[in-house]
DNA sequence: TATTATTGTCGCAAAATGCGACAATAATAA
DNA sequence: TTATTATTGTCGCATTTTGCGACAATAATA
C-alpha cells in the first residue's frame, strides 16, 4: 500500500451485485473502528492496467475470476474529496511504518459494477475493513463520500442495460428456471413482469438452451432449467 | 500549464461531433511541427471539478457555452502511456521556463462526447497546437495514442444513445427541418431510413414545435420548421 | 382417481413499425 | 392562367411486437 505503487490521484470503487431471496443486494464493506460503510474499491499500480487493478480487487473480495465487470461512470467532483475522513480510516488502522500521507490527495474514482452469482461469493474483507457483507439495494447503511451516489447511478445504468445486453443471467447460477430468470428481471427493474410475455420474450432471443426438469417435490408442474449458450 | 497546478495521472479528451454537409464530423487538431493528430483534451485543476474542466477546455476550443456533453468512457491501459509521443509535442513547444515533465507520466484519460451546433463553433487551436478542424468521421487522419479507439467508442456510445435520449437535434440550428433532422439520424445510424415512418415517430415523440414554413424558393411545397420543446 | 399449484403455450386485441401511395403545395414553364 | 415538377405532410395497410388472459399438461398429494 505504499504510495509509490500506485497511481495517485485516482481510485475504482466497484457495485458488485448479486441476488437472493428474490432481491438484489450489493456488497458493502465497513472500515474497522470508524462506523463507516463504503463500496469496495482500491487502486491502481503504476504497471497495471485500470481494467486489470478493479478485476484484481474483485478476485479479492469474493474470491471469483472472469466476473461480469462493466465500467459505467467516473467521478470528478472536487466535493467528493474529504481529507478528515480518509484521515479517520487511516489512523482507525495505525500502521506508523507504512507511509499513506497520498490517501489524503484528492480522488477522482472510476466506478464499475460487477454481476455475480451470489451462492459463489465468500465476502472477504481487506485490511482496512472488518465486515465486508450483502445489503438489499433498498436498505444499505448510510454510505461515506458520494457512494450513495454511485449506487444510484450504477443501478441506474443496470436498468438501462438489461434489456439490451442479456445480462441478467449472471446473477444467477449456470442452470436454472423462468421464473428464477423473471425474478432477477424483476428485482431490478424494480416492476412485475407477465409471466407468458417474458417466457415468450426470452425464448425467442434464441440465447437459451433447454435442460432437464427440475423436481422439486412440489404438488405441481416441474420446470424447465435453462442456461445461456 | 505548471504542473503544481493540475491533478497529475489525470487528462481528459473529448469528441467533439458536427454535422456539416450531410456528414457527421469531429474536431481534430494537429501539434505543432510533429505531425501528429489528437482529439481536444485537456487536464483538471486541482480545485476544478472534473466535468467543471471538460467545459472550459470546450469553451476554448469551440467558443460554445452550454455543450449537451456526456461522459462515456475512461481509458485506463498502461499501453497508451507513451512517453516519447507526449516529449516530441512538449519539445516542438519549448518553453523550458516551464517544468513540464509531469506531462511525461502515465496517465488515464476520461473521454467525453459533445454535440453541437456546426454553424456556430470557430475551432481554435491552442498553443500547443497549430491546427484545429473537422473531419468526417469516416476520413480521420492518423490519430496518436489510442484516440482512433476512443472515437471508435464514442460513435457506438452515440449510436446507442440517439434513440433513447432526444440528443439528434444538438446537432442541428434552433429551427431545422425535418428532413435535415432526419439525415442527421442517417448520418450516426450510418443507414437510411423511411422519411414516413421517421416522421411520424419524430412527431409522435410530442417534444417537436412546428413552426412557420421555410421558403428555399424550389419549386416544390416548402418544409415546416421545427424546434425542440 | 380427484385435487391443487405451477408450467408451457396459445389466441387475440392493442400498439408499434415498415413501406408504399396520394393529395397538397411552391416555384417554374408553357 | 394552366400544366409541370419536385418535395412535403399524411394516410392506409400489412407485418411485427407486445400485453394479457386462458387452457391444457403435469407433479405431487389427498
Amino acid at each position: 500500500m505504499q504510495g509509490d505503487n500506485y497511481l495517485h490521484h485516482i481510485a475504482y470503487d466497484s457495485v458488485i451485485f448479486g441476488f437472493s431471496g428474490e432481491k438484489l443486494k450489493i456488497l458493502i464493506l465497513e472500515y474497522h473502528n470508524t462506523g463507516l460503510f463504503a463500496l469496495p474499491g482500491g487502486f491502481v499500480r503504476k504497471d497495471e492496467n485500470l481494467n486489470d487493478a478493479v478485476q484484481r480487487g474483485l478476485k479479492e473480495r469474493t474470491g471469483l475470476d472472469q466476473i461480469y465487470l462493466e465500467q459505467f461512470y467516473t467521478f470528478g467532483d472536487v466535493a467528493r474529496y474529504k481529507p478528515e475522513v480518509m484521515k479517520q480510516i487511516i489512523q482507525a488502522n495505525h500502521t506508523p511504518d507504512e507511509d499513506l500521507s497520498w490517501l489524503l490527495d484528492r480522488f477522482i474514482t472510476v466506478a464499475y459494477y460487477a454481476l455475480i452469482n451470489y451462492a459463489e461469493v465468500v465476502p472477504t474483507p481487506d485490511a482496512l475493513s472488518d465486515s465486508c457483507g450483502w445489503y438489499d439495494v433498498d436498505q444499505l447503511p448510510p454510505l461515506m463520500l458520494d457512494h450513495a451516489q454511485i449506487v444510484q447511478k450504477a443501478l441506474e445504468t443496470l436498468r438501462e442495460n438489461i434489456n439490451r445486453k442479456l445480462v441478467g443471467g449472471n446473477l444467477l447460477p449456470a442452470r436454472f428456471t423462468m421464473k428464477e430468470l423473471q425474478h432477477v428481471y424483476e428485482a431490478i427493474l424494480g416492476e412485475k413482469l407477465h409471466r407468458g410475455t417474458f417466457q415468450r420474450k426470452m425464448l425467442s432471443l434464441g440465447v437459451l438452451q433447454r435442460h432437464e426438469k427440475q423436481y422439486s417435490g412440489a404438488a405441481n408442474k416441474a420446470p424447465f432449467l435453462y442456461s445461456f449458450g
